[in-house]
RNA sequence: GCCCCCAUCGUCUAGAGGCCUAGGACGCCACCCUUUCAAGGUGGAGAUCACCGGUUCGAAUCCGGUUGGGGGUACCA
């Protein structure tokens, strides 16, 4: 069914896909998809010296990876451009906010201020030295086209301020009802066109959303204060306001905004770390939303389905890596073999490059691993950690783990021993996992051992570990020769300690 | 400082006047399972619903104040 509700998300690639860009834009996402409406990406670049194409390919790489998808913008199935208000990158658009701006200075809801950097900053510290609110004194206000003229004539350059008029701007915000504001606390006439020409956040959001037919703006808290602004211009500039929504900040753990500084913030990292975008977009509709039921498992179809902006809390949200961590589990393990191998794949290939395996399993093998190494693992980069051992030439063992706690190093050597010879006396057709334990347990009892503790030491000699998924299935991966190979190892080892 | 917003277990939350002696999940603890580690199962600790005052027969839920926390206050976005 469709709709003329259009939200956009308008991330400015300033720097790497940040969590809070990427929740914005999931919700924005949801919300389009559940009510049938178009979502759009706009980038908004136009502080050139700090946005980079690197940056713009990240935050596009990572929606997608995420698998949110717009129906307008750059990068839409594939194409470097698409949608019916082309173009969507603000730098393209100058003519547009050039043409705004013009309308508004002829209007007289905005005119050029000729102040300097210093004057303006002079002025912040006469302020902050009386206690009063920063704001823009206007000076450049009430110029006449003479004063302005003899301005021009001394080649100073201008800026473009809008008139901010008194009153009370208030909106019926989405998820926090009747907001209002008093214009005096804007901070007085705002500039919205740089001395170089270039248009300011306030005044091309304003402009686009217009020009994009925006119907909602939903977007961080932290534009609360902002929204005035903007309602203004829409006014000043005769455009349908919008509805705007807010949405809870993303916390540090420590309650503040979240940031680089005591967060993880990039979702590269979160993707380099084994983080699968189920778990993510399951975790970041969390923060902030819930279905009103308990269930806590949602895929992203299952998201688009049920979410609602009426359900969304107003408290921010302080960002819980335990419970991500608890979901990626639950996803990964709800992965099909095929999807986990291929998942699994690049880390292995990392791994490989980095020095920290020797050889890469062939799929064949790492498809036997699945069903004892997927409940193993809360990211998929735990899986060199797991079960890395594998694919090692040399194995490195702490002779201080080889002992099991309650043997000594002579028992440890003679079960060592003896356990080499039970297992070698398997076969190719007899290396399997319920054929390799009962005589072994069946010589721990006869030696009066605990199959534990003989088992432990097993473990250490082939592995290098004391915790491994289920040893027997271990020493099958690992293979006959390679398994008598290392207790061989460990048993000469084991042998020096013994004789001191 | 000024403006705005928010407030239920450590964390994410359920709760839209009586169903709440406040439910679930993560984390934590114990037990079960068990060759280690996980996973799973069972149970437990954990919230005087920030505080005070109203409204009401009745308030976590409505109103006011206080306190606490957060956000904003650019020729950044």
């Amino acid at each position: 069914m469709p709709s003329d509700i259009r939200v956009r998300i308008a991330p400015s690639p300033t720097g790497p896909l940040h969590i809070g860009t990427a929740r914005t834009a999931l919700f924005n996402y949801l919300f389009a998809r559940h009510v049938g409406g178009t979502f759009l990406l706009r980038l908004e670049d136009t502080d050139v010296a700090r946005s980079t194409t690197a940056f713009e390919k990240d935050i596009l790489d990572g929606l997608h990876w995420l698998g949110i998808t717009w129906d307008e913008g750059p990068g839409v199935a594939g194409v470097e451009e698409a949608g019916p208000y082309a173009p969507y990158r603000q730098m393209q658009r100058l003519d547009t906010y050039a043409e705004a701006a013009a309308r508004l200075l002829l209007a007289d809801r905005a005119y050029p201020c000729y102040c300097t950097p210093e004057e303006l900053d002079a002025d912040r510290r006469a302020q902050e030295a009386a206690k009063e609110a920063p704001r823009y004194v206007g000076r450049c206000a009430a110029l006449t086209p003479a004063q302005r003229a003899a301005r021009e004539a001394q080649g100073r350059r201008s800026v473009t301020r809008f008139r901010v008029r008194p009153g009370v701007v208030g909106w019926n915000d989405l998820v926090r009802d009747r907001v209002e504001i008093d214009t005096s606390n804007l901070g007085g006439d705002f500039v919205i066109v740089r001395a170089d020409g270039t248009p300011l956040y306030h005044f091309t959001v304003v402009v686009d959303d217009a020009a994009m037919a925006i119907s909602h703006v939903i977007r961080g808290e932290d534009h609360v204060s902002n929204t005035p602004k903007h309602i203004l211009l829409f006014e000043a500039l005769g455009y349908a306001v919008p509805v705007f929504g807010h949405l809870p900040l993303i916390l540090n753990p420590d309650g503040t905004k979240m940031s680089k500084r005591k967060s993880q913030t990039a979702v590269a990292d979160y993707i380099a770390q084994g983080f699968v975008r189920e778990a993510l977009v399951n975790y970041f509709a969390f923060l902030g939303w819930s279905p009103g039921t308990e269930e806590e498992v949602f895929s992203l179809a299952e998201l688009e389905q049920r979410f609602e902006l009426e359900k969304v809390q107003k408290g921010g949200a302080r960002f819980d890596r335990e419970r991500l961590e608890w979901l990626n589990g639950q996803w990964i393990r709800r992965l099909d073999d095929d999807d986990l191998i291929g998942r699994l794949l690049p880390f292995l290939e990392a791994a490989h490059v980095a020095g920290q395996i020797d050889r890469l399993p062939p799929e064949g093998e790492l498809r036997a691993l699945l069903p004892i190494v997927r409940e193993r693992l809360p990211t998929l980069a735990t899986i060199v950690d797991l079960v890395g051992y594998l694919w090692v030439d040399e194995l490195d063992v702490d002779p201080a783990l080889l002992r099991p706690r309650r043997w000594d190093a002579a028992t440890t050597l003679a079960g060592l021993a003896a356990a080499r010879e039970a297992i070698a006396a398997h076969d190719a057709v007899t290396w399997e996992a319920d054929e390799l334990e009962p005589p072994l347990r069946a010589l721990a009892e006869a030696r009066g051992w605990r199959a534990g503790d003989l088992f432990m030491a097993i473990r250490v000699a082939t592995t290098g570990r004391t915790a491994t998924p289920p040893l027997f299935d271990t020493l099958v991966a690992l293979g006959r020769e390679r398994t008598l190979a290392r207790l061989d190892a460990a048993i000469v080892r084991q042998g020096a300690v013994v004789r001191g």
